[in-house]
DNA sequence: AGCACGCCGACT
DNA sequence: GTCGGCGTGCTC
């Protein structure tokens, strides 16, 4: 069905009108007709006129059943010759777009993060050896001829690098005809993975966990599968054997990571497991790899892809399984423009695409646990290490028993358990969760606390670099001589430690120990941080001290003391999900050390060990921790019923979210229940069923929502029933 | 996202 | 009297 217009003669003439999804913020897909002798058809990525632009846009289905006024009907520019988005795609960013709250065209641009893509790569110029063969025979010619035999088209610096001659050798070959030019097809990123490369005999565990996951695979159809070991118990072995099933079935994979950082080491492992690299995707790829991923992907040809939260936007033809390492990991969660926690839209995308999906950590997240115990995701527990490394013995040390000198941060027990290591010869690890210096700075005459003008934080003071900075924003200014409030000169105090701080006091204790500090404040970005851990592992440091970097999966094989120097950090913050941050924060760490034959140790600095966090953590038993977080967690979420809860949205920001639920908690006081939750995490929690009336508010303005939500305390349930009619999500369409 | 339109404050 | 601040609305 057409609209329809006038031809060249007056005659109506039936017209083919679709509807294109555009990246813009507008509700539903534009429609726009398609020329004449044009072909496209659902899926199909095109650029179109849209007031005085041209953008690119995607088809979304075979035509158009928008009534739209047909003056205002403009006409595709261009179709691009790539592969079309598959209908699973399509589907998924629609639901994601429902999901968030999100316009679809938003949710749509996401996937079309690569513009440059949708061209055709063009043909590289390659040359073939002819029967041609040159007058004037040269040791150099001879080489290079001998050496093009054995393959049937060559580039030109190739084959120069390849014989050892300069490219002029090249040149007048060819003028002598003994090459010709042909065209070869551009070269895919990757080698194809070979899934029997280097298959790893498993036993017991393993094998167990890998037959269950291979079966899922085999199997085509929707599944969640929570992998769950400690450090070192062979999770990624394990999936390994998922990955290398959908290869043998002939359907990509997605690994999804969390961090860029632990990509090396990981591409590494991939390569000796399947003989070739996975494709890479993160943000700071290189344009034109980034282009040809995207093109490789679509078209079937990348057959594995490692990336980060935004792999999932790719274009698969054909995904069979999606991985997603460290599934607990906060960096899945993307919260500006779009908030949407990867994992979980991982689930989504198997559950459309209909094939499985495996989530994996050491620490799950608590919502992926409680989907386990309740049936919605398989569980898969492996208990051993794998190859018999030992976990380290982990002791509490009870700051009010074994206070640090005066000034100091650590506990003697500490400084005691460094230097029997350093006598060993052996690494240790300071573990603190707190870049820079000082988290506050006061002036000891009027107590003036330096504070960002912009946010309400304290600066934290940088004393290499001689700056206080503010960790939310940004800000940064010198650091002062004199107390900018009562002007007395040198009477700043810093309070508490940061890395550098602690640093100071090692460098004290241990004067000829080699010392590095690990912080995202490191100078010389990604590059310098690989050099720095590569040269831990080598042994060319003593102590290392760091931040949450040195959490994640790099293993230093003398590594055999752990220390956190402050385990309370990030207890006391009012994040519902504290404890939880913590317990997988502090395993994380200590899994770091007792990877080798070597016994290894780990102490945990803290003023409060009795907490069920620290509990868990010595005991080794994470189901101490889950158990009684699961309670707990309930317990915070259930409002009591009978009077309102309200969970509020906000589309901007968590931040923005907590503001109006402050206004609204003194506006009316008889409410109570407010949950505020960030709208990544919300949906989630109206998974649970916790929420007796399931408010979603979802403004631009602050104003809006506070309107919103006044409205309908006043007009009572008529009006909560209907608003929540009006935007509420299912909750049950998320499995 | 851009871009135009429109309504109120401080200026040549 | 205008120039320009950014709030609002529109793009098939």
């Amino acid at each position: 069905m057409g609209k329809d217009s006038l031809d060249l003669f007056g005659a109506p003439r039936e017209v083919r009108v679709v509807p294109v999804m555009v990246p813009l913020p507008v509700a539903k897909p534009y429609s726009y007709v398609v020329p004449d002798g044009m072909h496209v058809e659902a899926g199909s990525i095109v650029q179109v006129p849209l007031g005085p632009r041209q953008v690119f846009g995607v088809v979304w289905a075979g035509e158009s059943d928008d009534k739209v006024d047909p003056k205002k009907l403009k006409s595709i520019t261009a179709a691009f010759d790539c592969h079309p988005l598959t209908k699973d795609m399509r589907s998924f960013l629609d639901w994601v777009a429902s999901y968030t709250l999100s316009p679809p065209g938003l949710v749509a641009r996401m996937a079309l993060r690569a513009p440059a893509a949708f061209d055709p790569e063009p043909m590289i110029e390659g040359l073939r050896l002819t029967d041609q063969r040159p007058e004037r025979q040269t040791p150099a010619r001879l080489r290079v001829i001998s050496l093009a035999e054995e393959a049937p088209a060559w580039t030109r610096s190739g084959l120069s690098h390849a014989a050892g001659v300069s490219t002029s050798v090249i040149d007048g070959l060819v003028a002598q005809g003994v090459f010709e030019p042909v065209f070869l097809p551009p070269p895919p990123v990757t080698a194809l993975p070979d899934p029997d490369y280097g298959a790893a005999p498993l036993e017991g565990d393993q094998r167990d966990a890998a037959d269950q996951l291979v079966a899922a695979v085999r199997s085509a159809s929707f599944s969640v599968s929570l992998v769950d070991g400690v450090t070192g118990s062979g999770k990624t072995e394990v999936y390994f054997e998922a990955v290398a099933e959908a290869l043998k079935l002939g359907r990509q994979v997605l690994i999804l990571l969390p961090e860029i950082a632990l990509t090396p080491a990981f591409l590494e492992r991939f390569q000796d497991r399947f003989g070739a690299k996975p494709a890479e995707w993160h943000s700071d790829l290189a344009p034109r790899t980034r282009e040809k991923v995207w093109r490789q992907v679509g078209e079937g040809q990348v057959r594995v892809v490692a990336g980060a939260r935004s792999a999932l936007f790719l274009p698969f033809d054909n995904l069979g399984l999606v991985i997603v390492d460290e599934e607990h990991d906060p960096a899945y969660k993307q919260e500006d423009r779009i908030f949407y926690n990867a994992r979980d839209m991982a689930v989504v995308r198997g559950r459309i695409g209909q094939f499985p999906v495996v989530l994996v950590s050491a620490t799950p997240s608590v919502e992926s646990r409680v989907n386990a115990d309740q049936g919605r995701y398989s569980h898969i527990h492996l208990r051993s290490r794998f190859g018999g490394a030992a976990l380290p013995d982990l002791h509490l040390v009870d700051m009010r028993r074994h206070p640090p000198a005066r000034g100091g941060f650590l506990s003697p027990v500490m400084l005691r358990a460094m230097e029997k290591t350093r006598e060993r010869g052996e690494q240790s690890l300071l573990f603190l969760n707190r870049r820079g210096y000082a988290p506050l700075t006061l002036c000891r005459v009027c107590g003036h606390r330096f504070q960002c003008p912009n946010c309400s934080a304290w600066l934290v003071e940088h004393r290499f670099r001689g700056i206080l900075q503010c960790h939310h924003c940004g800000h940064n200014e010198k650091t002062p001589d004199a107390c900018p409030e009562c002007g007395t000169l040198d009477h700043l105090a810093a309070c508490g430690p940061g890395v550098e701080r602690i640093a100071e006091e090692v460098e004290k204790s241990f004067p000829e120990s080699r010392i590095i500090v690990l912080s995202s404040d490191l100078s010389g970005g990604v590059k310098r941080l690989r050099l720095e851990l590569e040269a831990i592992a080598k042994g060319e440091a003593d102590i290392v001290i760091g931040t949450q970097l040195v959490a994640k999966g790099h293993n230093f094989p003398n590594m055999t003391l752990v220390g956190i120097v402050d385990a309370d950090i990030g207890l006391a913050n009012g994040d519902p999900r504290a404890a939880e941050r913590t317990f997988q924060l502090l395993s994380q760490v200590t899994g770091r050390a007792g990877r080798t034959g070597l016994k290894s140790h780990g102490l945990i600095q803290t003023y409060q060990p009795l907490h069920p966090v620290m509990q868990a953590i010595v005991s080794g038993d994470p189901e101490m921790f889950y158990e009684r977080e699961i309670v707990e967690r309930e317990k915070a979420l259930m409002p009591p019923f009978g009077r309102l809860a309200a969970i509020i949205i906000s589309a901007d920001s968590r931040a923005d979210a907590e503001a109006h639920a402050r206004g609204l908690r003194q506006a009316a006081p008889p409410v109570s229940g407010i949950s505020v939750l960030g709208p990544a995490e919300a949906p989630l929690a109206l998974v649970r069923g916790r929420y007796r009336f399931r408010l979603l508010v979802h403004g631009r303005r602050g104003a809006d929502m506070q309107g919103f939500v006044s409205t309908m305390i006043q007009n009572g349930p008529k009006e909560r029933a209907s608003l929540h009619v009006q935007i509420d999500i299912d909750p049950q369409s998320f499995l």
